[in-house]
DNA sequence: GTGAAAGCGCTAACAT
DNA sequence: ATGTTAGCGCTTTCAC
């Protein structure tokens, strides 16, 4: 078994609390002994047990990042942010997926690692009751993450979805003069959808166009059902001015594969934007025009959020909102006549 | 703060002892006791506090899995692996990232988190010296992820990439004749290209036909640098029975990209494969032809590995190697004529 | 079936 | 500058 505080002290011939006291740096301790201390605890290879030190402390130096799920560029964006934050505030960072494979999310506040942590960063796929619930048994502090949660006080840092929907819509207004918008959603019950739906409805009627019902449609984020879907829709979309607004990169792709090998051009024939600007929307063919979301950013502002929180729990919750920036390619370049 | 089983005891009227019980569900309590400690437990939302836990059982069914960085499919799927298997043997999974920004990989035994795990699964970028450094001072249970690490006995999971490439240069040989293979890798210095690199030279060779060392070229596994480097090279591969292997799919997309973007057909002018079966290879245009490295598999084997280790501390070190699957697609049909 | 008490390894207040 | 000691919350013998 490991070695404990007090083989280091018979070891070096003090007591232990001058052992904490060199481990610690906590208060002065003679130099000579300190040095005897130091090689006692290499030459036993000591390691502080942290659950006897977090036990006294009642706390750990660590938190969590808790996402829905880990797959995609856009989480790992926002773990990239977040590490490097905690970083450089002195806490370590530990993440979690709450996704299970098809078991759907699972978070209870019995998950053991939780009480291990000193407060945690969280994101919901949905914020429906269930979100809700399992956050009224968290039982430390908590930001939440790209999420709204009425009714619960909390630091929270989301983004402006319907600011970056505008950005991207009034663009295919100004340059394209969009006539047509078809939209391809997410699920119709994803709240980021709804979102930019709606910044895109309004864009048309404030230039005087509409956006059709029959033009709007609900997938599922994914490149191949976007590709499908296309297939069977695309060529009555083609027209003057018609763009497709997709509510995301990968959808995006999607349609843009299925036009070009209907012979549909990009930009030519049809303009598309999508929606993120993950890693694909500079890799394809015609590059994409797409909202960049400051996934880094949304990472390291949580964790800000929550150290400050941690400082001084009684501050009043903040909540920090992030503009997307529009990124201009190739998808709706106007095209030349 | 919160409540501690002394404050559930007293509200129950009966001994910690009991309440511990209850709460372990270890021996038989009398069912009136019980629902009593029960009662007091909701009433007071007692949750056990897990550093006393930890400290008393010197254990906390909690394991890590540490890796490189967290950016890439490929991440995500060893994690989703890893995180299902963990579940399904009673441990929970932490993931953490030893990439900081730019700083280089951080893994230092001082890492306070590791002192609070079980066990953890590693993996490193590159084996080196440093790595081994670290590894040496790692005092817990560990498993090895796609590294062979000699002199250090330890239990591992590796991929056998000479396999996979072998399978890929085959049917390169078997379906197109190739007469000229054009190599491009990821770094030199990394083991898995190498490893490619060799198991290509010697299926032509097999085949009387060499890899000239002029056709080998080492990259860095972006997109961005393959199509910089296809942009300028593309012209000098174009030829009869000529074929592109790119160490992994992202590089292959940037070169499939530079040759449509130059007129080069594909696969008719050239052929190419990839490497590791990653989202974009289903994506573009021509889909990709490459090995599937089963990445799931990888994350669950060595959880599972590593929960064997737990359970007998003794068992002699273990290595499973994981093969790769040809996935046939459309970048190195045979063109017709 | 239940309780008393030792002990896990550490920190910090207090004493010297 | 260093040592002594209480106490953090829990599990687990050992009595009863």
């Amino acid at each position: 078994m490991s070695v404990s505080i007090s083989e280091v002290a018979r070891r070096a011939r003090v007591s232990i609390s001058t052992v904490s006291r060199v481990v610690n740096g906590s208060s002065v301790v003679n130099p000579l002994t300190k040095a005897r201390v130091e090689q006692a605890i290499a030459e036993l290879g000591y390691q502080p047990n942290a659950f006897a030190r977090g036990l006294t402390l009642r706390r750990s130096e660590i938190i969590g990042l808790v996402l829905p799920d880990l797959h995609g560029e856009f989480y790992s964006e926002i773990i990239r942010g977040a590490n490097s934050q905690a970083r450089d505030l002195g806490y370590e960072l530990l993440i979690s997926s709450m996704r299970d494979g098809d078991r759907g999310p699972v978070l209870d506040s019995s998950q053991r690692y939780l009480a291990l942590l000193d407060g945690v960063v969280l994101m919901f796929a949905e914020a429906d009751d269930n979100a809700r619930d399992l956050l009224s048994r968290v039982a430390l502090p908590f930001v939440l993450l790209d999420d709204d949660m009425p009714g619960v006080p909390h630091d929270s840092v989301i983004i402006d979805q319907q600011a970056g929907a505008r950005k991207l819509a009034e663009h295919l207004v100004d340059t394209r003069g969009v006539q047509r918008l078809i939209f391809v959603g997410g699920p119709a019950t994803n709240l980021d959808t709804r979102e930019r739906e709606a910044a895109c409805r309004e864009v048309m009627r404030r230039s005087g166009r509409r956006l059709d019902d029959g033009d709007i449609h609900y997938l599922n984020y994914e490149f191949e059902t976007a590709y499908a879907f296309a297939r069977r829709s695309l060529s009555g979309w083609v027209g003057p001015g018609a763009c497709v607004f997709a509510a995301n990169d990968e959808m995006a792709a999607g349609i843009v594969t299925a036009a070009l090998e209907a012979g549909v051009t990009i930009p030519g024939d049809l303009g598309i934007v999508g929606f993120d600007d993950t890693r694909i929307a500079a890799m394809m063919r015609p590059a994409l025009t797409t909202a960049r979301v400051p996934m880094a950013e949304m990472g390291s502002r949580a964790v800000e959020l929550l150290c400050r929180r941690l400082a001084k729990p009684d501050s009043p919750p903040t909540q920090i909102k992030l503009e997307p920036t529009l990124v201009i390619r190739d998808s709706c370049r106007v095209p030349r006549r």
